[in-house]
DNA sequence: CGCTATTGACTACAGATGTAATCAGTGCGA
DNA sequence: TCGCACTGATTACATCTGTAGTCAATAGCG
């Protein structure tokens, strides 16, 4: 139900999901591990990842203490299943023969699917 | 390699997927069953996706026959590379495991991700 | 042979996104 | 106590996206 949350947001968001709550200052930090971005723009990221509720803050003296409002399970679960039915028609199994067929399983992948697959015929 | 293509584009790529080629009008068609877009619309999308060189056109008198430049498996791969890559480490178990524990894979799913397993190991 | 319908090209325009600079309030150090 | 540094708020601006409207060329109909 939230609004879509931006390439760029999900970097912020992935800062706040490693920790939390983080200062801005803190999060930037995070953030251009990777990212060339000025602290600028991570709040102003902050500030759009507020204005559409899936991150909140928490005042702490003059500056505020950001957190997260949805959990990382909770998107990645909704984006899989986006993406799932956008390419798939909703179906799992053509999704893994995609990858089966990419040669982007490793002996380790498959070895966990089959842990997997063992678990849920129980 | 090739540019994003946009949610609304994709529409469109998915209609040339279905048969191509088709003309701006056959393409329209396709996407009204679906959309209520108005023809201007589906060319605009049509324009952008020529400009990004994601499809072609053939001139069949005066008007164009649009078809796809890129393979639909090609596109699917890259997005669910992407994907996997953005919100699952690269990894592919924790994926499925994602989704079992969603409750999204059906008894046909299993069956199915056991056949491809299966062909793995061979 | 001139008009109209068709079709691609160009233009429009608001909202989202990426990427910041600048402003304004305020608590802390000199 | 005064000014500065720090921090959030506001403003900026180009590009992309969604969703068309309008223009211009032309081929076929009457």
């Amino acid at each position: 139900m939230s609004e879509k949350i931006s390439e760029a947001e999900l970097v912020v968001m992935e800062a706040l999901w490693e920790a939390s709550p983080q200062t801005a200052n803190d999060v930037a930090g995070r953030v251009t591990a990777t990212r060339d971005w000025s602290l600028q723009t991570v709040k102003t990221l902050l500030s759009r990842l507020m204005a559409k509720d899936v991150i909140a803050a928490d005042q702490d003296g003059r500056r505020f203490l950001y957190r997260p409002v949805i959990a990382r399970d909770d998107y990645v679960a909704s984006e899989t299943g986006r993406m799932v039915s956008r390419l798939f028609g909703g179906r799992v199994s053509p999704l893994v023969a995609q990858l089966a067929s990419q040669d982007q399983l490793s002996a380790d992948d498959i070895a966990q699917l089959e842990e997997i697959l063992k678990g849920l015929k129980s």
